[in-house]
DNA sequence: CGTCTAGTTGAATTCCGTCAAAGCGGGTGG
DNA sequence: CCACCCGCTTTGACGGAATTCAACTAGACG
């Protein structure tokens, strides 16, 4: 099956994958870790447009170049295939293409939703947000099942920054006033432990 | 064909196609006019997050609700499905599969290019960035091939801030500005003449 | 000519970004 | 084990770009 064209291999934390603007070179399923997407500005201005998961498929079947470059944020898996022999086997496969069909759709809605964020809330909003997404996004890894209140965040500061079209000090500030006021408790750098949803909730709008 | 499933349909500016959170009832392909896909909070902040041009796709196929309302910003014509009978057909025709996962891994691109523009550009970079890839898109459908230099805009001052994310005085400041600059002639409400396309890009980062 | 909607302009405010400095934590080497 | 360093984060002061609130103007249409 498609297990034939492809093949295994990890990344480490920080690599890059695909470079924006390349010719996409291969399509891959992600195994394992998390990547992101990111588009820049000639300044260096950074917005990061997509957060990959395991089992979520980077790459740009088809024949178009990469728009975005794609970079490891923790140590990853995955299984990458060559893009032209990919584009042969969906072509005659047409249940992976609706399975692709399938998932491209869904990643669009996110990105359309993902669009409001940026364009129309306030920071307070942007970050809970953030925060309410990815514990669920989160969860779905972990042991237990349904939504967690504490989990750690693959990324950094300056990385929830660019995915949320704010400064790192917005950012931080915004954390230290949730934590001030008893909606958050942030153990370490990376741990976020909701302590009220609700609240959390109302203020992500 | 397709056709014979599908049925032609007038729809008048303003009208509302579709309702956010709704059961898509409907595909559609747009043959005439334009539409707008909005994303809205509760206390009435409104995200344009699509402008559908004729030949473009509308609807959610695949059974999940509709992530945003659609709108006709002007009058239009397009060709409804009803969405059961659309999915079976889909789903017995690869090729048009295939046309429909191109047409959506080109949405996204699009829609990811977006986010970067809401995230982190500027008021006047946003606005040049807009007017920029309307007259690409505009061009299509005018006579002479090419990118036109004057063209006219389906929408009003407050659509451009909603596509933009900003307010109806920014964005009527800034277009304000780049006639003063000579950048741009207003003659009309709705008519934009690109006066001088080298520093629009310029301007657009 | 008056009314109505859409757009423009102005002044005040605010939220967020910028610049700068200090704090923290984790790893390394003495 | 402690001292030091480095990158990341936090915090503060300040400034500026964009929003808000409000008044005014320009067209469109009866």
């Amino acid at each position: 099956m498609l297990g034939k064209i492809g093949r295994r291999q990890k990344i480490k934390a920080g690599h890059v994958l695909m470079w924006e603007g390349d010719e996409a070179p291969v399509v891959a399923n992600v195994l394992d870790g998390v990547l992101k997407m990111v588009v820049s500005a000639a300044d260096g201005r950074e917005q990061i447009v997509g957060v990959v998961f395991p089992s979520d498929f980077i790459g740009r079947p088809f024949g178009k170049e990469t728009p975005y470059s794609v970079t490891a944020m923790t140590d990853a898996e995955m299984c990458i295939f060559n893009r032209k022999a990919f584009d042969e086997f969906a072509s005659s496969h047409p249940d992976l293409q609706q399975k692709l069909l399938r998932r491209t759709l869904d990643e669009l809605d996110r990105a359309r939703h993902w669009m409001m964020l940026l364009g129309r809330k306030t920071a307070s909003e942007k970050i809970a947000s953030f925060l309410l997404e990815m514990s669920e996004r989160l969860s779905g890894q972990g042991c237990e099942a349904g939504v967690r209140a504490s989990f750690e965040l693959p990324f950094g500061r300056q990385q929830i920054a660019d995915i949320l079209g704010l400064t790192i000090e917005t950012t931080s500030r915004q954390l230290t006033k949730m934590r001030a006021d008893g909606l958050l408790d942030l153990p370490s750098r990376r741990e976020i432990v909701i302590q009220d949803r609700n609240a959390l909730e109302l203020l992500a709008g």
